[in-house]
DNA sequence: CACATACTTGCATGCCCGTGCAAACATACG
DNA sequence: CGTATGTTTGCACGGGCATGCAAGTATGTG
């Protein structure tokens, strides 16, 4: 029986999962920072960001650097700040293109309920 | 200066984002196992999806349970065998609705590219 | 230059969690 | 029953990481 041999090697899915983006959503102060930052609408400050959550600011400066990284957001520098910003695009597109390729590996016939 | 006053309160948005989905995802083994399941089309056992990774078979009975938990496989026991399979329209419309939510909240207008 | 503002970095602490091994538990089979 | 198979659980270990504080860097202001 070789039942997981053609899941041994990769596929559109192992491209499209990336752990580093979901372990950096997956601290609850981040994903804050990301709900905030989003729902804002506009590019917003460290320090404007740090009051969003109950933590140091030199905490969230870590935490936004680590969403930078992992391509969430954009760090831009205008004199003694940094502006960061919800690359709102490669967000959904990236979310919208995991949805499609986990839908398109759905059994479509003679399945039960998924 | 009030900048971040509407992004208190609550919203869809954080709704959507659940820090312990992405947990669980933002974890390789686990990533894997997930991955291997929904090539796989169809329910395997603890036994067969330890076969995936390198880690031993009691790790992957862990790291199923975490997925089960949050809402991304079924485990369904047939005699003494537990048979883990993928969620699949739940997973791509939770990450179908992030999209769509994240994409709402994207300035359409005098904004830079993003 | 002195000082304030905005942010980053070094360091120490504590906690969470992934891991492996062994034992326990559950179930099927003679 | 006793044994084999499939899975879970208890336990201990180790590494990674979120956190806060303090010091350092960068930039603007007077």
């Amino acid at each position: 029986m070789k039942p997981l041999e053609a899941s041994q090697c990769c596929g559109p899915i192992d491209e499209l999962l990336d752990a580093d983006l979901f372990k950096a959503l997956g601290e609850p102060t981040r994903l804050k920072l990301l709900s905030c930052l989003a729902k804002c609408g506009r590019p917003c400050s460290v320090t404007e960001l740090a009051e969003c959550c109950a933590v140091d600011f030199s905490v969230v400066s870590r935490h936004l650097n680590v969403l930078e990284k992992v391509g969430v957001l954009t760090a831009t520098k205008e004199g003694r700040t940094v502006f960061y910003a919800v690359k709102y695009r490669h967000l959904s597109n990236a979310f919208h293109a995991i949805a499609s390729e986990i839908e398109s590996y759905r059994p479509k016939r003679r399945s039960a309920k998924t």
